[in-house]
DNA sequence: CTCCCATATGTGGCATTGATACATATATGG
DNA sequence: CCATATATGTATCAATGCCACATATGGGAG
């Protein structure tokens, strides 16, 4: 897939992640893929970093997942959020409004 | 010092640091107080972190230092930007605002 | 006078994050 | 038949920044 996440920015996948499955059940490949197209290109996720971030979440009870096999297809894991994981990305979303209004005044960023 | 960087943000230190040695000489210290102090506290960076970031920044020749002792102070060391240093803040900004946006379209962040 | 705090710089160890290389498996299209 | 897209997974590695600790000085509180 793609090459890299951001400006040199790690810890953005967390709420990336938390963010494509408040809705409905998706898949890791799904994920990856929905990154780096709702983004325009510009936020691209190494789909091999996102499995292992995926166990993370669920190991912290943020999202549960599932497998889900049909025939023709290879079987698939897919991922809903948790009571707890809303819980943290509303956190996230207020934290990352808060850095992003901090770093637009002391770096001198200007956003459209 | 403080507490945290960011939202668990690994990467935004650097544009911070170029940004704050833009206009005028300054030195470690400094740009780490200034930081908490123009980001009303919601940029903490370690001071222990700063230097040796400091320390990669003059060797990739995006900023210079020089000592300044004074009778009744301690050393100091202070860092003016470079002009390849001016270059990469610039490239920073761009590909922050456009991480910005991108992250606030798929993870649906509201800025202000 | 002594102790603590703010200033100021520095080192070493550590955890987390995500890149990268590699591996496996299946369906589809050329 | 082979490449490509889909789909998941492991192991290794580098970078970033947290944290503990160390050093040094000046000023203010007790």
């Amino acid at each position: 897939m793609g090459d890299k996440l951001g400006p040199d920015v790690k810890g953005s996948a967390e709420i990336l992640v938390l963010a494509l499955v408040e809705d409905r059940a998706r898949h890791g490949y799904e994920i990856g893929k929905l990154i780096e197209e709702r983004s325009g290109g510009v936020l691209k996720f190494h789909i091999a970093s996102l499995y292992p971030m995926l166990y993370r979440l669920e190991k912290r009870a943020l999202i549960t997942g599932r497998w889900v096999e049909k025939a023709g297809q290879r079987r698939k894991r897919y991922y809903r959020i948790t009571a707890e994981g809303r819980r943290v990305l509303a956190s996230h979303r207020t934290r990352w409004e808060e850095f992003i209004l901090a770093l637009t005044r002391v770096a001198g960023i200007r956003h459209a």
